[in-house]
DNA sequence: ACCGTTATCGCAACACGTAGCAACAACAAG
DNA sequence: CTTGTTGTTGCTACGTGTTGCGATAACGGT
């Protein structure tokens, strides 16, 4: 993503961008708006849809959802994919960063944008690709599960 | 994964170690590796779910997907999510590989271990970070793509 | 204030997996 | 061969998103 980022969170200018893109401005997109105001850092896209209906209890997922995939594609937003296959949402202010994952303990961390560009400037220097960084989730064993688990089979189930 | 790669197919051995760990040896896991060995490459789920249907149309989905986790714990099998969130299995012989995904123009290629092990050098090296590579998809924008397209948004669409 | 265009909504149906649970059947032991 | 144990199956229901479509409502123009 190249758009806004970083710095107060451009929830006002949104409205101006939608509507300079020929889009519309509508009730449902201003609750979803205000939900993300209130929400920080990861959300799920259940529990954003969620949240909305807290607010609204007439709301639609596939409306929610939806606002999302717009929001993403003008740059507010962007998504990822945890092991378990859902959508995580990165919402501002939150630097662009990757993530780490344990398929053992299931705790993750976040790599800061310097980690990230030193993992993914191979692919960028020797194919010319420009890694989506936002949306990059390392699964593997964490220093501590690596080295003092023996990969207990039964355990390690959560890798899906 | 740990297990059984490269050099010709297990699945000889595999009613062997399945029995060996206690595990059952049944009809309907046959006819799963009987399709398994049947595909090559790169398969999502539910057209390993498609498959077992043709031959057997009494096939479940719960089934197929639980058998597909117990060869995965076995390790003779791995999986990654494509950009789509959509689960994508490894099927042996295919060395362990990550992959780059574009989402302009949906290509995929795949990075072999030389290429995936510099790209998670990093936080293993700072992290003591143990990737599970064939589990990795970088999604992104490929050379041709990120040169020449101006993000048409409306055909980003495609990154969920 | 009214109209026409067309983006957006809400709904219902679908796609891909997962979870709980009762019935079944592998398998080892006798 | 019969039996007991317990791993597996199939079913049904659920969770998380997505898609198609007719009805609705934003918004620019008059």
């Amino acid at each position: 993503m190249s758009a806004p980022d970083a710095g107060p969170r451009p929830w006002g200018r949104i409205r101006d961008d939608i509507k300079a893109r020929g889009l519309r401005w509508t009730r449902q997109r201003m609750r979803i708006l205000e939900v993300l105001e209130a929400a920080e850092g990861h959300v799920t896209g259940s529990e954003l849809v969620e949240r909305c209906r807290e607010r609204d209890p007439a709301t639609t997922p596939s409306t929610v959802y939806r606002t999302l995939d717009v929001l993403e594609e003008l740059g507010y937003l962007s998504h990822s994919h945890a092991a378990s296959g859902r959508e995580e949402f990165h919402v501002p202010p939150v630097a662009e960063h990757a993530h780490l994952e344990c398929r053992i303990c299931g705790q993750t961390w976040e790599l800061n944008a310097d980690e990230a560009a030193s993992v993914v400037e191979p692919v960028a220097r020797r194919r010319g690709f420009v890694a989506d960084v936002g949306h990059l989730t390392i699964l593997g064993r964490c220093a501590a599960c690596a080295t003092h688990a023996r990969i207990p089979v039964e355990d390690a189930r959560r890798g899906r």
